[in-house]
DNA sequence: GAAGTTATTGTACATCTGTTCAATAAAAAT
DNA sequence: ATTTTTATTGAACAGATGTACAATAACTTC
């Protein structure tokens, strides 16, 4: 690979870290991103569109982290039963190691597209390793249920980003666990 | 109120309409919206931060239709029982009525603010009809099953937005039905 | 190592952004 | 109806955006 190019991008996403510990992502300007990676703005639009492209870049290396630790398994006591099993606190725990950046994902300014991103990734997870037993079902009411399971997952994400991030990943997983025994739980009070 | 205010509002939302037909949101700028609603780019930045916020007046115009249709009754038979009931099919048929709209709201370069407002308002759905009966459960734990709930629905949104909103708000209210009582059936089998 | 290829640079341009300010027009208050 | 208050306007400003192009530098190929 061109050694220009390398050197253009590092340059670039070294410059992003920089500005994101002085300001938020929507009020860094491609100028000034270009000035402190000292490239010049010209060479800035032959790689990226705007600010967004160097933090999809910087995005797409914190998801292949999630992707990495979650082939490791994590827990030998696997629970295939249940669509949501404790194998999820991975995804706790890795949000809660970059939530510098998850707090930027999650943001009311940040665009969708991350969160598409991550909700694929959560989707491909279950998809692979929970959701094959499941019967009596269409191929598509299979993308529906990934989606609709991934989802939930997302939102306990959501609501750890609004408070703050203040529980512990083993807290969170525990929830998921119990809202799941829930549903049973209301059943059984017909 | 002051009319001139209003005039203002009004002839920016329906410059705004007008452009968001011939291209997509996050390309139409503050001088152009303001060159056809005929109104003084100054007199813009006085009520307004940027065309997003145009779109915002839009969505809570929106959202308060989604609330105004959800006081109402839709079903008679109540499933207080799960914690997703039929009488989400309300959400299938306001996001199917605005379809134009929510196109832009879940799509990638839209920001995260009206989906989290979005989830915000189906989530006091959820607290205000179907968590109530809820035992042994702390005040964080049921803000955590409430996003929870909340965003696995938000799920199925995603979902029917990636498939171009091809299927039916019954079939989605069909789904989610089955995709709660999957749970029960996959217990079964311990 | 020379020749060919490709990335980067500097400059320039039209347009957009966000803000300021005095002038003016429209609404509200008396 | 006159005064007071407030919204809108137009002009101007420094800076940012996105694109284009020729010149130059760095890398690849042979």
């Amino acid at each position: 690979m061109d050694l220009r190019v390398k050197k253009t991008h590092d340059s670039l996403q070294r410059a992003l870290l920089i500005l994101l510990n002085q300001k938020s992502l929507e009020n860094i300007t491609v100028a000034e991103i270009c000035r402190i990676a000292e490239i010049n703005r010209g060479t800035f639009y032959l790689h990226y569109k705007n600010v967004h492209g160097v933090f999809e870049r910087y995005f797409n290396d914190i998801v292949k982290d999630l992707k990495f630790s979650y082939d490791f398994p994590y827990d030998v006591t696997k629970d295939n039963l249940s669509m949501l099993t404790p194998e999820m606190i991975q995804i706790f725990h890795h949000v809660k190691k970059h939530e510098a950046f998850y707090r930027i994902v999650f943001d009311e300014k940040t665009p969708m597209l991350y969160y598409h991103k991550l909700l694929e990734t959560v989707r491909s997870f279950i998809l692979e390793s929970h959701l094959e037993e499941i019967e009596h079902i269409s191929d598509q009411q299979l993308e529906y249920l990934a989606s609709y399971t991934a989802n939930s997952i997302m939102g306990i994400l959501i609501q750890w980003h609004k408070e703050d991030y203040v529980l512990a990943p083993e807290t969170l997983n525990k929830y998921i666990y119990e809202f799941y025994r829930l549903n049973e739980t209301l059943k059984k009070n017909i």
